[in-house]
DNA sequence: CTATCTTTGTGTAATAATTACACTAAGAGA
DNA sequence: TCTCTTAGTGTAATTATTACACAAAGATAG
């Protein structure tokens, strides 16, 4: 492939996307990060992130680099926020589009891809020292997330299609860091009647095994359409 | 000055910013435009916007394009989305990141600045066919404000430092596009001891004046740190 | 100087939403 | 069959939200 070049009238940043992976697991709110391969910040945990190639919206840049760098396709993303700070990349003024992932971590195979040395899911408590800003972007997309999960049924895409109540309620004491009521939480989603109760029960528990639901996004659509609000 | 020209080894977007301000006057949200000098969309109405120099960040570019462009400086600016469609600009591939501010119309002169015929303010619900994508950006940033003046006390930006509890009730209405009931508006706006009455009533009415109130800053910002939500 | 007009400023009762709280049922494993 | 663990359920007390009407102020017109 022949080296080419591009020439403008003024000068530009290079653009770039970054991206805050969300999982779910153990009860607990965990973060995918990547190793770099290559300098700069080599060898330190970083988000996976990447230049915008100009064929493609950061929408498009952001899915694809999740893939080459992660394995991770067809996940839900939300743009978060544009970091345009002078100084944010070392080698040259690189403006970033960033976005957070919600994942659902027994669905997909992680894979360390392209400029990666290793990818590792990291308890959102006990994470390393970022590279770059991403320490600050980690933190906004934490506090969307917060803000957020509360208005929107958001949650659902870091569980599996079936899920428990109790595992939903665990999914929201995590990312809010509360503890919330049993009875009062079930009264309070079951009442909004999104959740459909299926035929099937958990297996191989020491205990009751509980029922699973299902979000029903169908419902959902109509409902919000016609004004409604989730609201926990 | 000498003409030169910036070269790299990819092809790059360029980046610009776009901001939709809003005012509010005779209990109307308003906005304000500009008609275009030259090509593209040339005598059309849009939102001011310009490209962001390499050496300032995105909101630096967004407030200089808002000084040209309009005579306006010193204004709440927050950041609202970036646009990334490939042919959202006829020229060339333009990425923008757009901003809403809010603006106290009488507070400043409005001046039509660089590459402006002309600037003006527009009822929200009657406003011209907008160039670019900016209708879309118009439309989002209208859902923004809906969404954040209720809990965070942005508001009080589009009015001045003192106004009465019913100018104060009129935005919420425009904003929310509904009627409030006054007597429950006043006990949860004053309930939260974020008002200060002050010893100055209105002049000049033919009617009962009524008591200005200030937004205590101070307070908020302390109350706020220690977990306390502004919530209408 | 009196009557009229417009808008301010105020309280209470009815209804709805949120919170706090404890025991039985199911089922696996010892 | 006993023990252990988690599922699943209702009610009363508290708090927040809603609906609603009239006297007071002050300018203006006659």
């Amino acid at each position: 492939m022949s080296k080419r070049t591009y020439t403008y009238d003024y000068a530009r940043p290079a653009l770039a996307t970054d991206c805050v992976i969300f999982g779910f697991d153990e009860g607990e709110l965990k973060l995918l990060l990547i190793e770099r391969e290559k300098e700069p910040f080599k060898n330190m945990w970083t988000l996976p992130g990447g230049f915008v190639d100009v064929k493609e919206t950061t929408n498009e840049c952001a899915l694809r680099i999740l893939q080459e760098k992660t394995g991770l396709k067809n996940v839900f993303i939300e743009q978060l926020y544009t970091f345009s700070e002078l100084n944010r990349d070392p080698r040259e003024r690189v403006v970033a589009v960033s976005y957070y992932a919600l994942v659902n971590k027994r669905q997909y195979e992680i894979v360390a891809g392209r400029d990666t040395v290793s990818v590792q899911w990291f308890p959102i408590n006990d994470l390393p020292k970022l590279g770059f800003d991403h320490g600050k972007i980690v933190k906004l997309a934490l506090e969307r997330l917060k803000g957020k999960v509360r208005y929107q049924p958001i949650g659902f895409e870091l569980l599996n299609k079936k899920f428990t109540l109790t595992q939903l309620q665990h999914l929201y004491e995590a990312i809010l860091e509360t503890s919330i009521d049993k009875r009062n939480f079930r009264k309070k989603i079951l009442g909004m009647g999104l959740l459909e109760q299926l035929d099937e029960k958990e297996q191989n528990v020491a205990h009751k095994a509980a029922y699973y639901y299902s979000f029903d996004h169908k419902t959902y659509k109509q409902l919000s359409q016609s004004g409604f609000l989730f609201e926990l």
